[in-house]
DNA sequence: CGGACCGGTTCATTATTCAAACCAACGGTT
DNA sequence: AACCGTTGGTTTGAATAATGAACCGGTCCG
């Protein structure tokens, strides 16, 4: 493993609940030596991308990647697009909409999109790492990448969120199948309890799946009506997100939607 | 210089003008070896932090940038802070707002609002990196730094932006310290033509200075109850905004400011 | 006081990076 | 076609930087 590598690695174990590290836990973390991370932290601080906190001397992410994440998003604004299809898609359906996208193999939530019309909502996290086996973005996602990084994932253990979790390979890959045959997954408290929700996959210019766009509603609220029209605003959201990035959808893709 | 130094170095050559950068030419940028910049790349590419475009093999910043920009946010919401501030600001105003923090030596602005109040008004643009000479946010920033770092900035080449940009060390010094007295400084079109900007310094919990916020309206609009108006209302947010994020005023900063 | 942490530093050993030359491929000229 | 100047990417001993075990000086706790 290179010096850079190990360096942005570090980086890796912050997140939500943990958003400062010392050193001693993180050389701990990384399996790395104590002084390693000492000097790899001092360079990257000197650069912005982690800050110690004034107490306890422990580290955090620096004011780097405000700059540096604005710069991508002016060259590459998946985004802007994201957050204004998912505007309307919630306006649509007065349920929550969500847009994740694959980061090599973990699935990562950059933008959602609440509805007022109920008091009741699925709520999101900005930044969440999305499991592939239990929702319906990460089935969909899986059900259009190659078969090898299907195997890798399937490989690992599957963790049982709800009593609903499916966790039995070869079921998921039935479903993944569907998946494939109708271009939409479904999930049923499979992540949390309650919760129902439909995805369909993003594709690049390459017609390779890059994410997953979203609707999350409560079990209760999902009449067959409802779920009809939840159907029908993602498919023609989901198709026009994809061409607003730039995206084609592959050949065999079904294109049944309403215009 | 640091190889973790050296990977992050070519990030920094990223901007809102040149967005993706091939091999050779960031090789000729950052002045290091083609074979170096190669590895470095790559590194960084299997983490995320840059990837490369379909045509051409020029690399850009990568998606890694948002999730770890989201992170950042959740730990330390100054930009969520600045621009509730910021709103408030351009409404009691009527003028467009911006708050720029200090990274290192570079002054970078990270959040802005408008005022739907006029038609004309000053734009802005995220991730936009400030001189120190010839803008209200770099003089004030400027004014409450320590010396070693004022010498440094005064002693490089300082561009004549506009007929009316100060350009003399000396001059500049004596704004300087005009600025410490009456703790906000201006700015009448040195930085663009007609525009004339007040800006206040923005203070950490140790007191040192961490960036500003500013106000910039046209020349054309700035009678004297306007410019009255303005101060007022930049000296009240400034400070709010200074508390938000758990900064403290230095001691003998003038705070006269209506409660 | 003694022990167990912590963040940070030292220095001989070891691995990486450097420079320069070299490939193969592409797009224009002649 | 031949030539030219590019491009991204790769290879080579010689120079340089990274590494990790031990070490320092703190602070907290009993």
């Amino acid at each position: 493993m290179g010096t850079v590598t190990k360096a942005l690695s570090l980086l890796s174990f912050f997140n939500r609940s943990r958003s400062t590290i010392g050193l001693s836990e993180m050389a701990r973390l990384s399996g790395l030596n104590k002084a390693t991370v000492h000097r790899l932290l001092t360079e990257m601080q000197a650069q912005g991308f982690v800050e110690q906190t004034g107490a306890g001397r422990e580290y955090r992410l620096g004011p780097a990647f405000l700059r540096l994440a604005a710069l991508r998003e002016a060259a590459v604004p998946t985004r802007d697009l994201a957050q204004a299809v998912l505007a309307d898609l919630s306006q649509a359906t007065g349920e929550t909409a969500h847009v994740s996208m694959l980061h090599g193999d973990t699935l990562v939530t950059v933008a959602y999109a609440y509805s007022p019309q109920h008091g009741t909502r699925v709520t999101m996290e900005d930044a969440e790492v999305l499991t592939f086996h239990n929702t319906s973005s990460g089935l969909a996602t899986l059900a259009f990448s190659e078969a090898g990084f299907v195997d890798e994932i399937l490989s690992r253990p599957l963790e049982k969120r709800t009593p609903h979790t499916e966790t039995d390979p070869g079921k998921i890959r039935a479903t993944l199948s569907d998946v494939r045959t109708s271009g939409m997954a479904q999930n049923i408290g499979g992540f949390e309890d309650d919760v129902h929700s439909h995805a369909m996959p993003l594709f690049d210019a390459q017609s390779h799946v890059i994410g997953a766009i979203a609707v999350a509603a409560p079990t209760a609220r999902m009449s067959r009506n409802h779920q009809a029209l939840i159907q029908r605003e993602l498919r023609h959201h989901a198709l026009r997100l994809t061409r607003l990035m730039g995206g084609f959808l592959p050949d065999g893709f079904q294109r049944e939607e309403a215009a």
